[in-house]
DNA sequence: TACTATATAAAAGTATACAATATTCTCCTA
DNA sequence: TAGGAGAATATTGTATACTTTTATATAGTA
């Protein structure tokens, strides 16, 4: 079983859920669409990382032609989502120890100096505390009703709605990015700490950006995401998945 | 006289010197090369921010289909250095004091999260100390026989070596697509202070580093970077090249 | 004269067709 | 039987052709 057959199943099925979950825009061109599903399924777990894509078979699945896949596999290859070999093939990028850290270590540097940014700027306050308050009900909702895919979109709201504070369009744009390829990696992973714990982190961080203090935020928007996913051993999950996907595929 | 116009003198001119100062590895496919043609023009002022960059006419310039074109519009598109609006067109984005100050906030971010990361590995040592020496002393010689080009070369070579030596690629690629449009940003204006001043500051850069003080580094580089190009009203400067290219055109 | 509606043109979006490269499989030879 | 050369196949890279949308210009009417 192909990455591209368990793809298919995107085209039809919930790709809005994914489209308002990590998009910014709605999608106005077919590129746009193409890398929307793609990072769906890659996060769905349809694909894996280490997955070959062809682009003639995920063309197919989703009803276009090659050109807006290419342009899409492009923008993902400069993105660090997907690699690629000349006149060999392109790749979903493979998840190691190493680069989970990589990601981490840039996003939390991101997230801190959004938040001092938007301490600098005063904006501190109401009605943003209010805004990021509402997330983190979502979040405990979402949690008291044990749906997990609902509580990582909330929990991934809450950090782009405090990056947004920033008013800085190239950190945002640039943490997109990296909200993309760690969606594909917590989509493997089952969370390291319950559910509750990580609601109670949000409202300390809240409490720490209502406060106000730069290295306080630092510390705590270090530990907050420098723990949430480390210290799994993420080859041996993409390998289970895989038998698994193989297992189903063979019924 | 329009962009693509323009655009036409790099296909023959100097793109291979472009490639080496701007890409990491030598471009592959057509799409590689046009980004770096744009990027280059872009970096010379033979397009400005705000001109229309027109698929068919680019194409027709570098002498390659559109296909390639539009993957690496699509690209940079992506990476916040070309604004599209569907059916409507690409431009080169629009240079505004605001936006110099946000790739500023993201760039000393990355760099100071890189050295900061180099030091805590242990890489404030020689060889590396001698080699980033070694481009101070590069930027040294092309400032005592004024190459400016060389000189800004030199000077995004010392700052890509520095983060570089985090072994963070998920960082330096991010770094990557800020230089790149900084470098057009630092084409257009001239520089805010002598050149000496500027290979001062990396030596006392440089300096900082050795010592290892992750605080004291990063007071330096945001410093640096600060104060390099602020306070230049960018957008007269564009207006004046305008006219230039626009009154050349008409000779 | 001013404004609107229609027609025309320009350029982006998309699909199909062709070329170049890499992989795989087969067959032959040692 | 094992290994290699070559053909066949698969897939990427590129170019051309077609469609849809937007912008502009022209003509007609109030």
């Amino acid at each position: 079983m192909s990455a591209t057959d368990r793809l298919q199943l995107i085209a039809a099925s919930t790709p809005e859920v994914f489209s308002t979950a990590f998009v910014k825009l709605q999608p106005r061109t077919l590129a746009h669409q193409v890398i929307d599903a793609l990072v769906a399924g890659a996060a769905e777990g349809l694909i894996l990382p280490g997955d070959r894509i062809i682009e003639t078979e995920l063309a197919l699945q989703l009803g276009v032609s090659r050109v807006p896949v290419r342009e899409a596999l492009r923008v993902l290859e400069s993105q660090g989502v997907v690699v690629n070999e000349p006149y060999k093939g392109i790749r979903l990028t493979p998840v190691t120890p190493e680069r989970i850290d990589w990601l981490i270590e840039v996003r939390v540097a991101l997230e801190t100096t959004a938040a001092n940014r938007a301490i600098a700027r005063g904006l501190n306050i109401e009605p943003h505390l209010g805004s990021l308050g509402a997330i983190v009900e979502d979040m405990q909702a979402k949690a008291a009703r044990n749906d997990v895919f609902g509580f990582a979109t909330a929990d991934t709201n809450f950090h782009r709605a405090l990056c947004a504070l920033a008013g800085n369009t190239v950190l945002t744009d640039m943490w997109e990015m990296l909200a993309r390829q760690m969606t594909i990696i917590f989509g493997l992973s089952t969370l390291g700490k319950p559910m509750s714990a990580i609601v109670e982190e949000h409202r300390r961080m809240l409490e720490v950006f209502r406060s106000g203090d730069p290295v306080d935020m630092a510390r705590e928007i270090n530990d907050h995401i420098d723990v949430q996913i480390h210290k799994v051993d993420i080859e041996k999950i993409v390998a289970q998945r895989r038998s698994q996907a193989d297992q189903a595929a063979s019924l």
